[in-house]
DNA sequence: CTATTGCGCAACCAAATAGTTGCATATATA
DNA sequence: TATATATGCAACTATTTGGTTGCGCAATAG
């Protein structure tokens, strides 16, 4: 079975999911109420996310808190710092190519 | 058919391909020559990423360049803008308690 | 102690997905 | 013009996935 944080985030609900308790700890039946799916379907949601790390579990009694794990969406973040990277030098060559123009144009070239 | 970036980016060979013709535009065979797959596979995840506009491409005579359409890759950025403040917030309130105790040494209450 | 509640888990099902095979089409080459 | 090459596309298959149903277990309430 893959597991792995990208696929956890591919699935609309489970982004929905992620959003929502990113603020506060949830149990699994007040998660489900957000939503219009079974609390089942939620806790096979919860056990992906689980699975992956990207959520934590505290028991309290007979309720069970689900948090995000917030320092593991970093790792999103690192994988797009190769592209940030590369975008950042796009924005850098139009600036560069904005300058040519300007000074062509104070030059009389236009 | 559910197609958007978030579901694109869930598939490891896509993401590979991803990173490859970020640097350079490429075709499909010279991507799959990258990879242990069929030229047929590479096709339809190029699919895939052309469907959600990650990629766009250009025909140069019979071949095919796909490239990255790399602004769009902002659109993962933006979704982890709202956890980007949450972590962000951790951080301060960590540096406040660090800030904290360090005072409370100092008065001698350690 | 019994009933209820909150939950996980396994079995099952329909839909989606990644990959393969076998074409068709357009461009290039001999 | 005949052949080779680059590619897309449709059909088929095995696997995965999201969801449902039903069960069992532990904690709480009556």
């Amino acid at each position: 079975m893959r597991r792995d944080i990208f696929q956890a985030i591919a699935d609309p609900t489970r982004r929905a999911i992620i959003a929502l308790i990113a603020l506060q700890a949830m149990t699994p039946n007040a998660i489900a109420e957000h939503f219009d799916t079974s609390r089942q379907a939620v806790s096979k949601h919860l056990r992906v996310l689980t699975e992956c790390e990207l959520v934590k579990q505290t028991q309290q009694g007979r309720e069970i808190y689900y948090e995000l794990e917030i320092s593991k969406m970093k790792e999103i973040d690192k994988w797009l710092n190769q592209f940030r990277k590369i975008w950042e030098e796009r924005f850098d060559n139009l600036d560069k190519y904005l300058a040519k123009i300007q000074k062509e144009r104070k030059h009389g070239k236009s």
